[in-house]
DNA sequence: TAAAATGTTCATTTTTTATTGAACGCATTG
DNA sequence: CAATGCGTTCAATAAAAAATGAACATTTTA
């Protein structure tokens, strides 16, 4: 297992990816700002290609379409539609409509508050409904007596406890987002 | 790509892998209290084996050592090790003496805001400070003129919403912690 | 002090996840 | 209405991450 301290690990940078990156025609800017991104994303768990998109965007003066961001971060155009989708699927990224031009444009959100906002509303809140019913069964599974009585007591609390930490986050959860205002 | 939505896709609950920690003795109670874990780990990114250790620990009445941790869970012992070093690394476990037993035990933490807290210090904060760096050599890259000045302009804000950011997450994610007190 | 017990490490294997690219659908255009 | 452009999907492949287990170090016990 080549974890080494920690399962989310530092990661060096790899000198052979950015110059990868460089001879396709990114700036050493750009290629930077996409490396900060792609070490990022790994922290919250998103494919490097999503991390690239976004940050190609983010730095892109105009919107861009899906062809250019293929060519330009030299990614296959399946990981670039998908990438896409899901930046869209959380809002990091919005359409734009170009006059004359048939394809999709895209552009990066850059506001934190509503990257965070997003995130949290397509990816956490989902998960924390589907907890309600999971802590409601759990419930019905409590043994209502145990050979020592102070383990099923002990059970109970546990069970309470998961209950006390679901409620937290679904109050300070919408919360966070507006701390970044 | 079996990624079917999302990067971050949901995962149904493996009745397989149910039966298969079913039949090594744990009670329901435990094989779904443990699976929430694991679904939750799966969000933040945390090996299965880590939240499966975390859950068994989080249910159980007494301190555990290794080797019945392996024996429950069907984990090897190179798993084991490694996710409670992960853990005690993250302040999610203690190591509690047991007289008269030579093998080390361990308890779950289960104070939301001490998990948090140590999450954010031993993973987070880590990043953020390899970040003042990083900005640091964006800045530096930034063209001090480009064929069209409005370029060279919109990529200064780029760097300085980056640094936005990075001050927006020193400052907010301390205070995390405490609003989970 | 030899044997057993405990726990770690790390090369190898397995599993999971991401990427690719060809096939397809649909709209546009010449 | 054939040909081309644009984008999506998904089975196959590649890459990354995690789990295993044997070797090892250390401590204890007999």
């Amino acid at each position: 297992m080549p974890t080494i301290t920690s399962p989310l690990s530092d990661r060096a940078i790899d000198p052979v990816e950015a110059v990868s990156l460089e001879e396709s025609g990114l700036s050493e800017l750009e290629i930077e700002v996409i490396d900060l991104f792609v070490g990022a994303a790994r922290l919250f768990g998103f494919p490097k290609s999503v991390a690239q998109i976004y940050g190609l965007l983010f730095l892109a003066p105009e919107p861009l379409p899906l062809d250019e961001i293929t060519s330009r971060l030299q990614i296959s155009k399946g990981s670039a539609s998908q990438g896409l989708k899901f930046l869209r699927s959380v809002s990091a990224i919005k359409p734009v409509f170009v006059p004359g031009d048939r394809r999709d444009h895209f552009r990066a959100v850059a506001e934190l508050k509503q990257l965070v906002s997003g995130f949290i509303k397509e990816e956490l809140e989902p998960h924390i409904e589907t907890g309600t019913v999971r802590l409601e069964r759990l419930r019905s599974l409590l043994p209502q007596e145990t050979a020592d009585p102070s383990i099923s007591e002990h059970l109970a609390t546990r069970v309470e406890r998961l209950e006390n930490w679901h409620g937290k986050a679904k109050k300070v959860l919408p919360l966070v987002g507006k701390l970044l205002g």
